[in-house]
DNA sequence: CTAATATGAATGAAAG
DNA sequence: CTTTCATTCATATTAG
C-alpha cells in the first residue's frame, strides 16, 4: 500500500525530490545490474529517461546512487561489526539451484575485475613532462598539521581580541 | 532554535571540522569576491582569522575552497543539461529556510541567478584591487568543456549485443 | 499525535 | 582538478 506516486502528478511539495515507484524501480534495477557510480553522461541519460515518470533532475539520480551505494556498504559494515561472536558457522547460502530459471548470469558480473592490462608502458621519458609544481597535493601536505585528538592546543590564549574585524582583505565587504 | 552550535560553541567533537556560521559566511564572501584557489599564504591568513570564531585548521580552508569550487562547477554543469520539466515554473522549490535556522551556507541551493563569472581572480590581492577583468575566460572554458570527455561510457554489463549507443540499458523497461 | 525509520540532500575529507 | 567516500542534517513516511 501507500503508493507514493508523488513526483509526477499529485500535489508535490517542492521540498525535495520524491521518486515515483517506477523511478525507484528503474534505479534499483540499474543498481542491481551492477551500476554503482554512473558517470555524468549516464546520469543525464538516466535522468532523462526517468523524467517520463515524473519530475526529476540529474542531481537526484546522482544522489540516489551515492546514497544507495553508501548505505549498502554501511549496512554491510554493520553486519561485520554486528557479528561479534559468530560461533560455529551459520551459513545459509546453500542455494545451488539458481542456474536455470532466470537469465541472471548474463549481466551479473561486472565488478571491478581490475583489468590492469595496459597500464603504463615504460615510456622511458628522458625528461619529466612537468616539473612538479606545487600542486594542491603539496599544499595539503604542508597543511597537514597534527590534528591528532586535538592534543591540548593552546588556542585562544593570546590577547583576547574583542572583535575580529577580519582585516584580512574583507575590508571591501 | 535548533542551531547546533557547531565548531565554535558546544561540545565539538573532534571528528571533523564543523564550521561555524560565521566562518562559513566569511569563506563564502571570499569566494563570491572571486577567491577560488587561495595560495598557501592566503590560506594561512584566512585560517588564522577564522580561528577567532572557532577551531579551524589550514587544511580546512584548503578543502573548503576546493570543494566549493568543484561543486559550483558540477552544479552548473548539471543545471545546464537539466531541463525544467515542470511546466509553468520550476523555480523556488528549494530554499525554505523558514524554520531551519540551522544549516550554514546560505549560498543557496540551485536556483541561482546567473551569477556572472565574477572576477575569478586566482589570488585576490590584499589591497591592490587592481584591474580584474577575466570574466570571459571562465565562460570560454566552460563552453569548451561542454563536449569533452563523454568518451568513456563503457561499463557495459555483459555481452550487450544489439544495443544502440543511446538507450543505456533501460531497454528492459 | 509522536516516535522511529527511510531516504534525499549536503558537505568535509580524501583519493585519483 | 575531478570523483568518490563517510558522515551528518532534514524531512517524508510509516509505525505505535
Amino acid at each position: 500500500m501507500s503508493v507514493r506516486a508523488r513526483g509526477g502528478g499529485g500535489g508535490t511539495k517542492c521540498g525535495r525530490w520524491n521518486p515515483t515507484t517506477e523511478q525507484v524501480k528503474v534505479l534499483t534495477d540499474l543498481f542491481r545490474a551492477g551500476l554503482r557510480t554512473p558517470s555524468t553522461d549516464e546520469i543525464q541519460k538516466i535522468s532523462s529517461q526517468l523524467s517520463f515518470y515524473g519530475k526529476i533532475e540529474s542531481k537526484n539520480v546522482f544522489y540516489w546512487f551515492q546514497n544507495h551505494k553508501a548505505r549498502e556498504r554501511q549496512k554491510r559494515r554493520r553486519i561485520f561489526v554486528d557479528e561479534p561472536k559468530a560461533e560455529g558457522f551459520h551459513f545459509s547460502c546453500q542455494d545451488n539451484n539458481i542456474t536455470s530459471t532466470k537469465h541472471f548470469s548474463e549481466i551479473s558480473n561486472f565488478n571491478q575485475v581490475v583489468e590492469q592490462s595496459e597500464k603504463v608502458k615504460e615510456t622511458l621519458q628522458l625528461f619529466p613532462p612537468n616539473s612538479l609544481n606545487e600542486s594542491e597535493s603539496e599544499k595539503l601536505r604542508f597543511f597537514a598539521e597534527d590534528c591528532k585528538e586535538n592534543a591540548a592546543f593552546s588556542y585562544n590564549i593570546g590577547p583576547e581580541k574583542d572583535h575580529p574585524t577580519l582585516d584580512l582583505r574583507l575590508s571591501f565587504l
